[in-house]
DNA sequence: CATCGTTGTGTACCCTCGTACACATGGGAT
DNA sequence: ATCCCATGTGTACGAGGGTACACAACGATG
């Protein structure tokens, strides 16, 4: 028993179980793999988190900050002047280039909220971040839109393994935004 | 030993990884959980599914069906004179609108494909079937276009919860459909 | 300095799982 | 009729999991 009064502990477990994740997926996650992976007794960890959804919690939210601030650094978003779609189009090929490890691990903890109730909150706070930046140049119903989209052009690429196309995803993005001839769209709920 | 020469005894089982899949999810899915709802005995199961990736190509191929009979079932589809928006919306509406349990099932078998690379080629069926429905009506980009939409649109519904409105998702297929000025599109790969 | 409560540690219990394997059974080929 | 082999059955083993819990260490409080 040496080692004692380490404040960081908590955070090198949420470290530990996204690399844990990031490697063997959500069903590789446990309580012995992640203290294994952060180097500390089993213990520790259900001491931190009581079950592995606690964990898996957190581990989401760390892994969406990845992608905010990805949004956050855009700031050509919210400016009125740019083409949004090839802004958000350039957006997720920033993401998609980047460590595709990385990518795969964020959306497969995103989609686990299918079916984990614990982790809807934190799914939706990320739609919502991305929500928020957006309403200031569409309306309500295209921001849902282009959220749809955007979420279906990753799944497509990342299921299917196909090259991330930005001229085709710019061109798509750009028809939902614009609205062909002023029908009504019901508000978003 | 009394139960023997049961020629139907393979598709049971099936049926009945369905059934646990829909009731526990994947994480819930094993040999032994498969066995008891299918009242066989747990050799049974490893004798004929020798991994559980065997049994879940099996059951995500059987589930994928349901949706194909729907899409087939349509033939409005590929009739020239319909409004593809308004068919397409209709279709998602109608699989939605059904038990909502299994068509949460089948996006989570879906879905696992992400980390599972048994299930890609059977994902990938999926979407080509619904391809070569599509292909009679407009361009592969756009075909894709449209599917990754059609994809987004149900995640957004079944991760948030929000009900489905037909009438907002026809409005987006159209805009999608609706080559606004004629750009280029790269090809899909 | 004594005490207390938070934080961290080691271990043991019991469960479920995948897998292996020996054995049973009966249809079909010869 | 006999044999073979695909099919079906029962059981045991070892690995790994969640959980519980007693104990250790140490900062804070007085």
């Amino acid at each position: 028993m040496v080692r004692r009064y380490d404040p960081e502990r908590r955070q090198r477990i949420i470290d530990a179980a996204i690399r844990v994740v990031g490697a063997k997926g959500i069903a590789g996650l446990s309580h012995r793999s992640v203290a294994a992976e952060a180097d500390v007794p089993l213990g520790s960890t259900t001491y931190h988190f009581k079950t592995l959804d606690d964990l898996l919690v957190a581990a989401l939210r760390q892994a969406n900050e990845g992608f905010a601030e990805l949004v956050a650094g855009r700031e050509s978003l919210t400016d009125p002047g740019t083409d949004l779609a090839a802004e958000l189009a350039a957006l997720l090929g920033e993401w998609l280039a980047g460590d595709r490890a990385g990518v795969e691990l964020e959306y497969e903890l995103y989609l686990a909220a299918l079916r984990r109730p614990a982790l809807r909150p934190v799914a939706a706070e990320w739609t919502e971040n991305v929500s928020e930046r957006l309403a200031s140049r569409t309306d309500p119903a295209t921001t849902r839109a282009l959220l749809a989209l955007m979420d279906g052009i990753c799944l497509q690429v990342l299921l299917t393994g196909a090259a991330y196309e930005e001229g085709w995803a710019r061109e798509l993005l750009g028809r939902v935004i614009r609205t062909g001839g002023g029908a009504t769209i019901p508000p978003a709920t």
